[in-house]
DNA sequence: CTATAGTTGACAGAAATTGTAGGGTATGAT
DNA sequence: ATCATACCCTACAATTTCTGTCAACTATAG
């Protein structure tokens, strides 16, 4: 039950891009040595984060990344779901098989289905904005 | 963010045992035939499982393993985080290391550490007695 | 036309998970 | 006693997933 590397950086790269974004491009490379993540991985993960409508791009010089929308609208659960493709706590749930002949396999489905709606909610409960401003509160404050 | 089999094994198994232990100890070949699950592997989950204090074993012929207490005082979270070692979602919270220099580090370690006590706080308010309860219904309707 | 910076796919290394093998040890039954 | 059962334990092989790297390509500002 852990979260990959993939999902923690990309809520933290996301919240870099929304803290030093002033509505301009914000170069991965930036955020790369800012939070110290290999810029090539980082790059996988925004291709991911722009097909997913989280971000947009801009290309050239001077470009770089910006948030798709405002960051009150950008909740922690979907840059999660983007990049982790499936927030399913158990494989069977994505693709269907055959599954569920033991009365008692159903019983346990139910609880990691549960167990999913749980964790996305939660997430989904968080906004960006929210990170943001907390963020922006830490690091004044010391 | 998927729970290893190891866990499902667990659980399932877990019932099953519940299930067909009147009293008497269960052997994990019956219950590794029923759950389809391989023998040896269920013998090392259980190995783990009474060092937890969850179940307690009886050896030689017409041995096998009963629950350590009653179904309602065991938590499936108890299970789970037993065979699955540290159920926290993000690898930084176990060990202690330098971490956290960076404002943003701190915000996200937040969300991580809340969605552990989330997850953590609903599997532990799901008893196996309410699982046995519940696949006795399903298997006894259909 | 050149440097910048995103776009993409392939792939290598590392780590964890899952499963297998093979021996040991306690115990009830004959 | 001895034998079959079934738990106990360790090491390791196979597989998969995750993490990270590389190289080549495309768009665009200056």
């Amino acid at each position: 039950m852990r979260l990959s590397t993939r999902a923690q950086y990309a809520v933290r790269a996301m919240v870099d891009l929304s803290l030093h974004s002033g509505g301009r491009p914000v170069a991965l490379r930036d955020i790369a040595e800012r939070e110290d993540i290999p810029l090539n991985y980082l790059e996988q993960l925004f291709n991911r984060l722009r097909r997913g409508r989280i971000v947009e791009s801009v290309r050239g010089p001077g470009g770089g990344y910006l948030l798709a929308r405002e960051s009150a609208a950008i909740r922690v659960g979907e840059i999660v779901a983007t990049v982790e493709e499936p927030l399913t706590p158990v494989s069977c749930m994505d693709e269907k098989k055959g599954g569920c002949t033991r009365p008692e396999a159903c019983t346990t489905h139910n609880v990691w289905q549960m167990l999913g709606e749980r964790i996305r909610g939660f997430l989904d409960s968080i906004t960006l904005e929210d990170l943001t401003r907390e963020a922006r509160r830490r690091g004044s404050t010391e």
